[in-house]
DNA sequence: CGCGACAGAATGAACGTTCGTTCTCGTATA
DNA sequence: TATACGAGAACGAACGTTCATTCTGTCGCG
């Protein structure tokens, strides 16, 4: 249990200072720092500053997708399922903005920039699946516009992210009704 | 005469290295190199890479809005100028691809963060007010949704970042037939 | 006593910036 | 016109700093 300790202690001062500052305004050092242990014990448990990029965001990653199953059915009509994931979205990264902050960064590197060209041109894992179906049943049942996957795809994600980050860096804030707002006017950009 | 040469060598160096490798991929070395230039010479034209890395997002966002300006005409109708708008700037990065990268990582970096706090607190300028007049008129005119300005401007302009992105990166291929389906679907975000 | 886990000093590479030197070219002089 | 000069422009090696990573000695536990 040790181990584990140790580990967790290490990626949480990484969330914390990467989102803050920044791959580059967090060095090892000072990530060790924050984690309580030695600089040279980073490295007992991760390959190097790399793998810990990657090892932190796939975790996040598992943790949002976690959460935005929660209360989600399959069964719902496509406009239901819809509003709950983009409102979800939205709940998820205002509570936990150094979560948004963290992908983020790492979705505008070069980490990011790899990780999206495997899963566009590979098979899609379990969470973009999660995603396509609402889409391509959508599209199905006539009650969405019939587009690229892609293009709903940002139709629905590119506002979310541009308000989260406003939101987060205080320049504005969402309240239940805004979210709300918000989530069905994306709507409106994807129905029919 | 010579003086703007070098000068413009350099700007046009630091854009394709920093667009292309990022702020911390480039060096100034190499962007001496890559210019023709001495790297002493560069801290002739700029006082630093921070000064370097601001004026050339200046200029950028200059050209940006310049061409946003052709053929767009204050007099017609919201959904026309929203429509001119919108096709404009993903043909416009569509067009120079260097300058989307270099202008997207100049916003997401703590540059980009500072300038933005400082033009929703601050009075804005020119660039902000030719996009908010679109929204407010629209929505004094009923045919927008009353919603903040902040969130017009992301249901505007997300999704055309992510489109814009993913196109750039190879992922998806942007043709005019679908630059117009993008930018009525985001007009059907926004319209009441 | 032995061994694995650990902290922190040591290492070397890479960076932005500085600075002494060299080059360029317009002007003054004869 | 030919020559000498000087000032500003340019160069690039060198500096100090910062970083990721590795090395080394120590401590605690079985």
């Amino acid at each position: 249990m040790k181990n584990t300790d140790k580990r967790e202690e290490i990626m949480r001062a990484a969330l914390e200072l990467i989102a803050e500052h920044g791959f580059h305004g967090a060095p090892m050092a000072m990530i060790a720092d924050k984690a309580g242990v030695g600089a040279g014990t980073i490295y007992r448990y991760f390959e190097g500053k790399d793998a810990l990029i990657t090892e932190l965001y796939r975790e996040l990653e598992g943790k949002l997708l976690a959460y935005l199953q929660e209360g989600y059915s399959a069964a719902d009509p496509t406009r239901e399922r819809f509003l709950h994931v983009g409102a979800a979205v939205l709940r998820y990264f205002i509570a936990s903005p150094l979560h948004f902050l963290y992908m983020e960064q790492y979705m505008n590197s070069p980490f990011g920039i790899a990780l999206k060209r495997d899963r566009l041109l590979g098979q899609s894992d379990e969470g973009d699946l999660f995603f396509k179906s609402i889409f391509e049943e959508g599209m199905a049942q006539k009650v969405l516009k019939e587009l690229p996957i892609f293009v709903h795809f940002a139709l629905t994600f590119g506002p979310l992210i541009v308000l989260i980050r406003d939101h987060i860096l205080g320049l504005i804030s969402l309240d239940d009704a805004r979210i709300m707002q918000i989530t069905e006017a994306s709507w409106d950009g994807v129905k029919r």
